[in-house]
DNA sequence: AACCAGGAGAGAG
DNA sequence: CTCTCTCATGGT
């Protein structure tokens, strides 16, 4: 199957999805790194209460009271580190004057700082850089990997970076629109929409709207494959 | 390269 | 109610 193909079978089944609906780039940011080895919905009960105690900006953060702001991300998980990681981050943005200076600055720059950040790695760096900072970059998560494989359109699977290479390479070939950035919004929220619906048992991967290869698998559990 | 860092929710009993 | 399983990334 070809990534053109993959992308209109998506949208056609699903529609546009217009990922992320946070009312500031920071809410993103915080998002993002709330959401690393948690559901949405617990980091989402997070990011309320940060709303709820006003304290959802950098500096807020920054200044918090690192049991206070544990206490209020409990509900993510992880609370410890992400607190810390928050506070870390929050910094990071005030040194550079804020999202909106940071979103100015050049793509590859922006990424090498955002990963030299403790707590952030390619996966939440792509993340960051795509819906809160607008970069036309490929985020590559576990259902990426699964379902690209399976679609045949890479047929092992291999490093982040090497992978993600490969797909933008791809992009620029194929894809008409590949400098709207949000072809890569919509193109990855369809895929992680597409994974948690059908990639994870197989009685749902079979009636899957994407037929891809490995549709009529036995195996007891896709979900690592 | 294998392992560890919690908490939430769902399902079984 | 308690036990067990699933969810899902980054650092070491």
């Amino acid at each position: 199957m070809q990534l053109s193909q993959l992308y209109t079978k998506l949208l056609d089944h699903f529609g546009k999805q217009g990922w992320w609906p946070a009312e500031t780039r920071f809410e993103v940011i915080v998002g993002a790194m709330l959401t690393q080895r948690t559901n949405w919905r617990n980091a989402e009960l997070a990011i309320k209460n940060l709303k709820d105690a006003n304290m959802l900006s950098p500096s807020k953060i920054a200044s918090a009271d690192i049991n206070a702001l544990e206490q209020l991300i409990r509900p993510s998980g992880f609370y410890k580190q992400k607190a810390h990681r928050l506070k870390t981050i929050s910094e990071y943005i005030i040194n550079n004057n804020g999202t909106n200076k940071l979103k100015k600055r050049e793509l590859s720059g922006l990424r090498k700082e955002l990963l030299a950040i403790k707590g952030i790695g390619n996966e939440t760096a792509d993340s960051i850089l795509l819906y809160a900072f607008g970069k036309p970059v490929f985020v590559i998560d576990a259902y990426t990997q699964r379902i690209f494989k399976r679609a045949g359109i890479v047929a092992e699977q291999t490093s982040y970076s090497k992978l993600q290479k490969f797909i933008e390479e791809k992009i620029k070939k194929n894809i008409r629109f590949y400098k709207d950035v949000n072809f890569y919004k919509e193109f990855h929220a369809l895929i992680v929409l597409l994974g948690k619906i059908y990639c994870r048992s197989n009685p749902l991967c079979e009636t899957c709207p994407v037929k891809c290869k490995f549709r009529k698998s036995r195996k007891k559990s896709l979900l690592f494959v």
